[in-house]
DNA sequence: CGTTTCGTTGAAGAGTGTCAAGGCCAGTGG
DNA sequence: CCACTGGCCTTGACACTCTTCAACGAAACG
């Protein structure tokens, strides 16, 4: 009996085992809550790099939390201009878009092999309203993507191509240090495209930025490994200072009324 | 019994007569589990034009559906630059940015004189994790909010200044005619730097843009008051296509007043 | 090892932003 | 009632950022 639970769990699912535990539910729960919500683990399933999740179109069932691997979001317009609107890493839940109409409607595409366990919307329905924590627990993941979102918008609405990739770096660099990898140094999982589209650039602007960086001495680029060497100089950049260059020592900056 | 109960619900709040109900709760409800809602909905709030309903940081308790009015949020990053985030009209909700983390992370502005339902979040709770339906209608409005802005990431990231203004006045002219008000006239409530924000465009912009638009007959615009002549031209504009320019302003199409 | 995809860099040009001046309108006080 | 004021809108000239086009080099892949 005891046996053939461990095993079973240990076979299935086992979030209580879970090292990304703590990014999937950010809460306290008991061990029998815990037991509850493994149930709601139906499956894992593996995505190649270039494969999708799901598709526009694709009916909603399930949502997906990542437990290795690597993605981003894509929506597309009428005539056919795609904007990645996130890039998904372990630990983060994807899928949201779909519980609004029952149907996806953006595209889920991983940029390396990954997997991820499988989450029955119905039997996440069932948690949430018999659960008041769960229930409450999920709204905010909901709501802190709305929040996320916002601060995109800020950037795609009022930020300079430097500005946008260095908040892109540090945005990147702060996640992977959560994972208790290297906020220093990382390999991007995404193409020049890619990383452009979402910032709303083209990948010749994000390859120019990103060499007028390294040259500035901010960060090194080698390809797609990328190393941060001055991670106070991008924050001043993202919050609009001109890094003092040369020959002009920065007098009495830019002042925006209180 | 009857009797009081009428009064009080008329006195009250009374969903079940109200005009937004379609807006507010899109599901087919059987009138106990209306009258649960209304018990949700706890007083009215007014505010006048230029007052907040909540800033940044105030905490979070209360959702808020508006009856009437017009309202914008705004975040603001570090140095000071605004971004509007949306513009909410009659029947939508608002406040879900605060669930997040108990605290409202962008400001809400009446753009007009303003009332609103004010909706305890916890009494929400109650609701949401008792009646199954409410649970998965909360939810869908939250993702709903999540689709909406990657349509906004779409026209921040990959649009040009044609194509976002043309999106924005049709965009209007939909929820004002979702709304039973025409989808070919009607009073702008912001100011030409609230546009400009949102769209990711200075004001200068959205002036050229919009005189633009009443030069080739596509609209017609005095100050705050807009009339659409021709949807399908600016349909066009937002497909990428050029509306054939020159003498041709191909006016087929539609229908005016409702 | 060839082929393809991805990345870098340059030059030229388009699209927006910036700065500045002036017009329109509503509200206010004489 | 009028003049005044301040906020909002429009328009022009110019500057500048970013895109576009193009060529080439570097890595990835079968």
């Amino acid at each position: 009996m005891t046996t053939s639970k461990i095993s079973l769990s240990a076979l299935r699912v086992a979030c209580s085992n879970c090292n990304l535990r703590e990014l999937c539910l950010p809460l306290r729960l008991s061990l029998k809550e815990i037991e509850r919500i493994e149930d709601m683990v139906s499956t894992r399933k593996r995505i190649k790099r270039g494969e999708a999740l799901y598709r526009t179109g694709d009916h909603f069932d399930n949502l997906f939390a990542i437990r290795l691997g690597f993605l981003k979001s894509t929506v597309m317009s009428s005539d056919g201009r795609e904007q990645v609107t996130s890039f998904h890493m372990a630990g983060e839940l994807v899928g949201l878009d779909g519980i609004a109409s029952d149907v996806h409607s953006c595209d889920v595409i991983a940029l390396e092999d990954t997997e991820v366990c499988v989450l029955p919307y119905e039997r996440m329905l069932e948690i949430t309203t018999s659960m008041r924590s769960m229930g409450q627990h999920f709204h905010k993941i909901l709501s802190r993507e709305i929040v996320r979102q916002h601060g995109i918008m800020l950037l795609l609405g009022s930020m300079h191509a430097e500005e946008r990739l260095a908040a892109f770096l540090l945005n990147l660099s702060q996640r992977f240090e959560s994972r208790g990898y290297s906020r220093s140094e990382f390999v991007l999982r995404m193409t020049r495209a890619e990383i452009g589209s979402y910032l709303g650039l083209k990948l010749e602007t994000v390859s120019r930025v990103l060499s007028r960086f390294s040259h500035d001495g901010l960060i090194q680029v080698n390809q797609k490994h990328v190393q941060i060497l001055n991670a106070t100089g991008l924050r001043a950049i993202v919050s609009g200072q001109q890094p003092l260059d040369g020959e002009e020592p920065f007098d009495d900056d830019i002042r925006l009324d209180p």
